[in-house]
DNA sequence: CTGCTTGCAAAGGCTTTGCAGAACA
DNA sequence: TGTTCTGCAAAGCCTTTGCAAGCAG
C-alpha cells in the first residue's frame, strides 16, 4: 500500500493522516500480520521515524475504534492487533508467542448460537492454542 | 462439593490441600462459574477467611498447571478462571465484563483446521463478544 | 485563534517475585 | 530438620492519563 492510498485509507475512516498516523499504518498495511504495540514501536524507529510510545497507543486504539484494526486476545499479557479485520481466526503459539492465522477454508461452525437477550454481536474470536512437540 | 470430596480432587492431580488451596477451591468448584482472582479473593475474605493476594495468585496458577481450571482470556485487563474445564465456550459482554457460557448444543464446528507444524493443540478457545443493544 | 495531536513522565492496575517467617511432614 | 507454603511489600509490565508544547486549518 502506497502513502496515497493509505492516506485515502485513513481519511475514508474519519482519520487524520498525520505523520506519526502514516508511520504507523505504514507498517500495519504493509502485509496482513498480527503485532503488538511495542513492535509496531520497533519497526517505526527502524525505519528512521520518531513516534512516541503514547501516541503509538492512541494510534492503535483510534485504528480499532474505527475499524481499521482489530484487537486480538490473545496474550495474557499484551493486546496484540490484527491488521486484516475480515472475518478470521487464529492459533496462538504459547511457547513462542506467535499468532497465525487459521486459513479460512479450514474453520467452520456449523452452528452458531443464539445471543443472550438484548446484546448484538460485536466479534467472533476463535484461538486454538498450541504448544510444540518437545 | 464438601471438603472431603475437594481434598480427593486436589490430591488427585498432586496438589496438597493445605487450608489455603481448599478455601479458594471451595469457592471455584461452589459451583461452575468465570471469576478473576480478585473476586476469589472478595469471597473468600465474605466467607471469613484469611488469604494473602500472593497466595491466590500462586494458588490459581497452580490449578491452571494441574488442569483444575481454565484460563480464560476474554477481558483485555484481567485474567479470568473457569471452573470447568471441560469443552466449551463464551459470550464476553463487553458493556458489563460478564462472560457466559455457551450452550454446548449451541456451538459446533463443521470443520477443524490442520494445526501447525509441530506443535499439538493445547485448547480451543471460542469468545463471542456481545455488546448490550443501543 | 482554536482545536486537535504529540510526547514525556507519571500514574494506574494486574500479576509476579524476593524473602523471611510459618506450617508441615 | 528440611521442604513446602504463605504473606507482605516491592517490583515489573503494559497501558492510560495529565499536561504543556507543537501543529494545522
Amino acid at each position: 500500500m502506497d502513502d496515497r492510498e493509505l492516506e485515502g485509507l485513513l481519511r475514508s475512516k474519519g482519520v487524520s493522516p498525520t505523520s506519526q498516523r502514516m508511520q504507523v499504518g505504514k507498517i500495519l498495511f504493509e502485509r496482513p500480520q498480527h503485532v503488538c504495540a511495542e513492535e509496531i514501536l520497533n519497526k517505526v524507529h527502524e525505519a528512521g521515524y520518531r513516534v512516541s510510545k503514547a501516541t503509538v497507543y492512541n494510534t492503535l486504539n483510534l485504528f480499532v475504534t474505527r475499524g481499521l484494526i482489530r484487537e486480538l486476545n490473545v496474550d495474557p499479557v499484551r493486546m496484540f492487533y490484527d491488521s486484516t479485520t475480515h472475518a478470521h481466526h487464529h492459533f496462538y503459539n504459547v511457547d513462542t508467542g506467535e499468532v497465525m492465522d487459521i486459513p479460512p477454508d479450514q474453520m467452520n461452525f456449523a452452528i452458531m448460537p443464539k445471543l443472550p437477550e438484548g446484546t448484538v454481536a460485536e466479534s467472533v474470536e476463535v484461538t486454538i492454542k498450541v504448544r510444540n512437540k518437545h
